[in-house]
This record gives structure tokens, C-alpha cells and sequence, in this order.
DNA sequence: CATTGCAGATTGTCGGACAATCGACAAAGT
DNA sequence: ACTTTGTCGATTGTCCGACAATCTGCAATG
């Protein structure tokens, strides 16, 4: 009634959505191994919904690239190869490359802000200790994830969300130690660019920054 | 049994995927228009399938970008606005350049045929005359996915079928003229590059090919 | 030892049922 | 006249049960 605003939220999630959302988090959490199988009838019964409402969540996760589904044989989480790491760090290149452009050609006192504000507590974290790829991976994705967001387009944002789940499910079998520091400091130059509205600077560095990650690409190369 | 390939195949589509290709189909060709809504028991009648299957093709379209679901309201063929066209263009910009690098990047010999191939088509095509921008996207976007394919990269394969999609449910509706030889001529440095393994040009020529296309999109805004 | 056939498990598809929600219009109240 | 409320039809959301289709593994067969 007064000026402020309500803060009531209705949420309105349909079972199958949220069936989904659960379903991804225990993917992404690890709580699953790659390419565990997932029985319908099973799940149906765990979470107390019907096979066909378990059968369309599994069914989003499968356009998401989280499960794959093979016909007659099941539903299972997918398992990461060699050249699926390939696919996605391509994409990753396509993608953070034109969201770092579109984000400097359009940058916001807002977005500014948000960007150094994150960006300080990056590099505060950083001055802590070693710590393990997937904590380095979740800092390091929630800034792109940003970019991306302040890219303004949100097809872009939507498909990047999906590759960047899918990478997040390498990283929690990856536990090798790596400089968060020094990952931090090497977003410094991207950020800056984005905020003085150097489009095209922003883009080279988007690109260079990722490329950095080919190390863990090629670790995984020698393993396997 | 002889060393021929045996021409045989099985087709093994599941209904639900074999109604999602017709509705598919339907939608690319213009016969239904943007925006229009979609009734799950009437298609249900209409493909002599249960509501259940038509309702996961529907979900299938959606995923793609190609319908929108409204809870509790309905199914409509999406209704592209002036900012979707920007989303689009944006995307086919990122992924294409990535593409035209990596397919630069691992060009083979049959590759390069295949690119000349369509190429001397496409330059035959233009001699022709002018033709509406629905013949010059199809074969401009069959040009592009040859590219993409050659890019070795599933996933953005499949992302880019989707974004393709989408365009091409715009240019359904936009019967301007446009010039088909000047159109060819324009992607024979692309072609040219690529064939020659000259990764970081082909990546320019790429992004500035499309970007011919930005008319189309300003032309879109003067009419909304 | 290779092939065949069978049984169990799981998915693919269907039809029906009922609740939940939406849009629109009529009815009621001020 | 305007707002609010109630109602109704249409459509989706969810569930259930059933059966066919298919895959896997193993036993039976030759």
C-alpha cells in the first residue's frame, strides 16, 4: 500500500519444473556420478510423483545436455569424453566472447558496479590459499555468468547456462589444486575493458582469458 | 552380403519424435502463423496421437525456441519481436565466427569440395535474377550450416539448427527483393579462406558477412 | 562355441480421469 | 457508471493403470 514493495512472492513452479530443478542440483552437486543410470520408476517413487512427471523433468535435463537418453534403455547422467570437453570449451569461446562485446558495447553504472563488486570479492578470495578447481571453477563461472547476464541477450544467457552445467560437472571430478589468485588477477585487464566500454578489447580478452583453461582441457587429455 | 553397402535402413523415430518433426516442418514452411495458438487435444486428433505424445513434441519445439508455452494457457508459435531478432543475430554472429575458425582450422579435402560444391551452386543460382529473401536465406543458410557441420562441433551444430530455425520463421514473412549474385559473391572470400586454412580471416570474413545482414534486422524496426 | 530362445526389467504409448488455472462474461453491489 | 464478485467453459497440469515394444542377460540348444 505504501511506497515500498511487497516482498510476497507467489512461487509457481509446476511439479515437473520442480522435479527438474532438484534433479539438476543433485547432478551438479555430484551427487551422481557421470553416466549413473536413472530409472524412471525409481525416481517416480523417491520423490513421490508419477512416472510421467519424472519422464518430462528428465526429459528438460536431456535438452539441458545434463542426462542423455538412449531408447528402451534409460535415462543416465552423461559422461563427459575427451572431445565432449572439446565441444563445450568451443562454445564457451563462441559465447563469452560476444557476451564480453555486447556487455562493454552496452555497460550501465549498474553493471559496473555489480562488476567490480564482484570482481573484489574474486580477488579478495583469492588472497587466501590453494584451493580446489571446482571452488576456482564456481568463482570463475559466476563472473562470466555475469558477463553474460550484462550481455542483455537472453537466448545467449540461456544457452550459456546449459554449457557452463555441463562443465560444472567435470570440475567435481577434477580436485587438482590450482592458483586462485593468480586466476583472479587475469580477469582484472577483461574487467576493466567491459567497463570502459572497449568493445573490442573486451572481446580479445574474453577469448585470450579462456584460453587459459585449455591447460585443464589438455590434463584431461593425458588422463585418459 | 557383397561388398555394396546394403541400402536397407531402418527408420526408428519415436512417435513423439516423428510428430515433432511434422509440427516442425509446418511451422519452417509458414502454415501456421507466429503467434498462433496451438491446441494439445486438437493436434492430438488431428496426428491421431495421444494428447501425452503430442504434448512432449510440443515440449521438444520448445526447447527449441520454436513454440512458447504459457501455463495453463496454451501452446503458441512463437512471436518473434524486434529484440528477438537482435538476440538471433547476436547468436548467429558468435557462433558463426567460431565455427568458420574451426572449420578453417581442420579443413579437409573432401571438406573443401563439399564448401565449392555448394559454392559454384549458389554463384549459378545468382545469375538467375532477384528472388525473394526467403529463397536467398534458404540457400544462404544452407551455406552457413555447411559451415557449421564442417566446424567438427555437435553441440553448436545443434544450437545453431535452432537459432536458424528461428530465423527462418522471420523470413517467412518478409517477401522483399533482394540481390542473389551480390548475396553469392559476398561468401566467396569466406569460402576462399576457409579452404585455405586461413583460421583467423575466416573468422573476420565471417563476422563481417553477417553483418550484411544487420539491414534486414533495421529494416524490421522501421516497420514495427 | 556360436546361436537361439526365453524371461525380466524398463521404456514407449495410450486413454481416461480429475484438479488447477485462465479468460470472459454475467451478476451484484456501491 | 464503475468496480467487484461469481460463474462457466476451455485448456492445461498431474496422475494412474494398462499394455506393447525393446533391450539385456542367461539358459537351452545344436
Amino acid at each position: 500500500m505504501q511506497g515500498d514493495k511487497q516482498t510476497m512472492k507467489i512461487v509457481k513452479q509446476s511439479l515437473e519444473e520442480q522435479a527438474a530443478s532438484y534433479l539438476r542440483e543433485l547432478i551438479l552437486n555430484g551427487n551422481y556420478q557421470m553416466g549413473q543410470k536413472l530409472v524412471e520408476s525409481t525416481l517416480a517413487k523417491q520423490l513421490e510423483l508419477s512416472r510421467s512427471t519424472v519422464r518430462m523433468a528428465l526429459n528438460t535435463l536431456a535438452h539441458e545436455g545434463l542426462v542423455v537418453q538412449k531408447p528402451y534403455i534409460g535415462w543416465q547422467v552423461i559422461n563427459l569424453t575427451e572431445s565432449d570437453l572439446w565441444e563445450l570449451y568451443h562454445l564457451r569461446v563462441a559465447l563469452e566472447t560476444r557476451a564480453a562485446w555486447l556487455a562493454a558495447e552496452q555497460i550501465t553504472e549498474q553493471g559496473k558496479s555489480r562488476l567490480n563488486e564482484l570482481m573484489a570479492y574474486y580477488l579478495e578470495a583469492g588472497k587466501t590459499a590453494k584451493v580446489s578447481s571446482y571452488q576456482i571453477s564456481k568463482i570463475d563461472l559466476d563472473l562470466h555468468t555475469l558477463i553474460v547476464e550484462l550481455s542483455g541477450n537472453q537466448r545467449l544467457q540461456q544457452i550459456y547456462r546449459n554449457v557452463a552445467n555441463q562443465i560444472r560437472i567435470y570440475f567435481n571430478i577434477d580436485h587438482a589444486d590450482y592458483d586462485l589468485e593468480e586466476s583472479a588477477l587475469s580477469h582484472v585487464p577483461l574487467v576493466q575493458a567491459i567497463c570502459c566500454g572497449n568493445s573490442e578489447k573486451a572481446q580479445a580478452l574474453a577469448e585470450e582469458n579462456i584460453t587459459t583453461y585449455r591447460k585443464i582441457e589438455e590434463k584431461f587429455r593425458e588422463q585418459h
